[in-house]
DNA sequence: AATATAACAGGACGGGCCGTCCCGTAATAT
DNA sequence: ATATTACGGGACGGCCCGTCCTGTTATATT
């Protein structure tokens, strides 16, 4: 079947993103350490290191492990409630600890060029990816005139999100959510 | 007239601020350390610790220094001119060095409470009001309807701006900075 | 059952940078 | 002349880095 030799512990990997998890909410991202996710999760830091090269990898292994239950994108036949609704889904997921956990990686991808781009064309596209979908369905339907760009409607989405996210200078809730559903839909109508 | 004793080095100060911008446009926030900066400049890393706490408000220092001439905010009477002037002159002055600059600002915040607190509240901040003192403006011209929220525009213009910076995934050039002014005032127009 | 293989926990290692301290010297006000 | 403060240079213990080694454990193969 597998290769001979011991396999790998499923239980230290999750032990680990906890450990990760649990560190960044409790003393921040700057005060995370590789030896603090080792002591806190119960490991040799050869453990981590066989399967990790930097600490931005663990926090984003642990958000994409966390985010399972991500967002699903809607499909209702209206853009108005598809919208609202992603949005509505996307500032619930955003507890404090995931904030944190987000502006940790956008941090760190500022830190390592390596780490920037994967998180870019991994993580950030697929998002943007989904969202681009949802409109484009919109705009097959005709509900989005053929000639505005989708591009600029998902850019503005989330760069409201992370503006807010990374700044915190208002509430990620649903009142912002849909802020930002209303913004969007104005501008798809617009010439 | 001024305390006694030696006074400080105007000198030491600007051959720090220079060396660490030098730093970090080489390269980047992550390799920055105050040895580094204290060994470039040809300084005491003493000399460093009696004015700054930590690098990030040394590369603070050097953004709002570099950032003298900075975009000054037009007031032509009219809210298209001004804002497309406004968007231009910003991403002009974004330049490669700038931006990274910039982004280690951002990312520095996310990992010191203590400095995200002054970043919002000071360099943040202050640019918000320069820019929302403009479309308040444009308001009592009655350019824009008094029931637009002048904050959500605010928002929306250096949301749209950081995403790039942060992000990176498409240039930040003039084309953009109409892109932006253009989805401004869309917004500012509709109800 | 014996053997090869690979992950595991634990710990040791040199190295880099941290932040602080001390020194002797230089530049200013009184 | 004296007090005061900044300066360059360098030394210090401490934390964390990333790697390596050891002995043990869990699997596949023979």
């Amino acid at each position: 079947m597998a290769q001979p030799g011991r396999p790998r512990s499923e239980q230290a990997r999750r032990t680990i993103l906890a450990a990760a998890a649990k560190l960044v909410a409790r003393n921040g991202y700057g005060e995370l350490t590789m030896e603090g996710i080792a002591t806190e999760a119960g490991v040799s830091k050869q453990t981590i290191y066989r399967w990790w090269s930097t600490k931005a990898e663990v926090v984003l292994e642990a958000v994409n492990e966390g985010a399972a239950e991500m967002a699903a994108v809607p499909d209702s036949g209206s853009l108005a409630d598809d919208l609202r609704l992603f949005l509505r889904r996307t500032v619930d997921a955003t507890t404090p600890v995931n904030r944190r956990l987000l502006a940790s990686l956008m941090a760190a991808a500022q830190l390592d060029d390596q780490f920037a781009k994967s998180f870019r064309t991994g993580f950030l596209a697929s998002r943007r990816r989904e969202l681009r979908g949802m409109l484009a369905r919109a705009q097959e339907r005709g509900e989005i005139a053929a000639s505005v760009d989708l591009d600029q409607l998902v850019e503005v989405v989330y760069a409201l999100l992370w503006y807010r996210i990374l700044v915190q200078h208002g509430p990620l809730d649903r009142r912002f959510g849909r802020q930002v559903a209303d913004s969007v839909l104005r501008l798809s109508r617009a010439a």
